[in-house]
DNA sequence: TCTATAAGACTACATGCGTAATCCAAAAAT
DNA sequence: ATTTTTGGATTACGCATGTAGTCTTATAGA
């Protein structure tokens, strides 16, 4: 696995913007961000640039401009941010933070049902048998 | 809900062996960090200086020496600081966090049980009751 | 009693981050 | 052609953080 440049949380809601949708020139993403986040646009240009420099986006030039797009995927962030995030505060354990929150978060019963289902899918598959491989 | 002081990352390690134990004096601390973190004795100091001046810790005089013990509970943090990352990475939606976890985490099937029992306890509780007050 | 030690206080310094402003060159407007 | 505008590059600056080192003062040891 690759090694995903660390994003700030400003940054994060540019890459927010560029996730939604891409490629996008600065002042698009400017305005994306407007009246959302209170910035001024040179504030957004400068997380652009250290989005840049950080290598988790790039630009083609368009004319006079440049058109912004993300190099690392959402997907990929949320997974390896999630995996810290887990280490530091629960010790990597997952089961503590799922009971945690099965117990403390309101969930509709649509969703309780959905996640039974999961846990269901879970059981057939077989709980241990060796699954390294399976991702 | 009062304010928690935001705690760095390095001073977690810190508060971490404050919560499992306390007091403790900062040799103590010191100690049982060692070989842990590869920190100059200095280096926690400084954490706890910090921690002292965020009213994270405190401390009680005992002879020529504190005895230092925190001011926050662990389960205030994690709350907090899991609230703030499921909002920042998932929008403050639970479900896709939830979702994401039973799907792609080893689970045993011991473990697969307990969550399927919590989630049957919420559903005989009535997934839709107005469960504003219950903690 | 004088001195060495060591706990805690204060100082240090580079890097990252939030939050911009200024500078520069090219395109747009006059 | 000259001036104005405007994207993008560069610079700014204070605070937090990681990672210590130095200073001070009160005990513990000689």
């Amino acid at each position: 696995m690759k090694e995903l440049p660390k994003i700030s949380e400003a940054e994060w809601e540019v890459m927010k913007i560029l996730w939604t949708r891409s490629p996008q020139t600065g002042n698009e993403v400017i305005e994306a961000l407007e009246g959302q986040m209170d910035w001024k646009p040179k504030t957004v240009r400068t997380l652009i640039s250290r989005l840049l420099q950080k290598n988790a986006i790039a630009f083609q030039e368009a004319g006079r401009t440049y058109l912004y797009y993300p190099l690392v995927s959402q997907d990929d962030y949320v997974q390896t941010e999630t995996q810290s995030f887990l280490k530091r505060l629960y010790g990597g354990a997952v089961k503590p933070l799922l009971v945690h929150f099965l117990r403390e978060q309101k969930l509709s019963s649509d969703e309780i049902s959905e996640l039974k289902r999961i846990l269901d899918e879970k059981t057939e598959e077989g709980p241990d048998r060796d699954r390294r491989k399976d991702r």
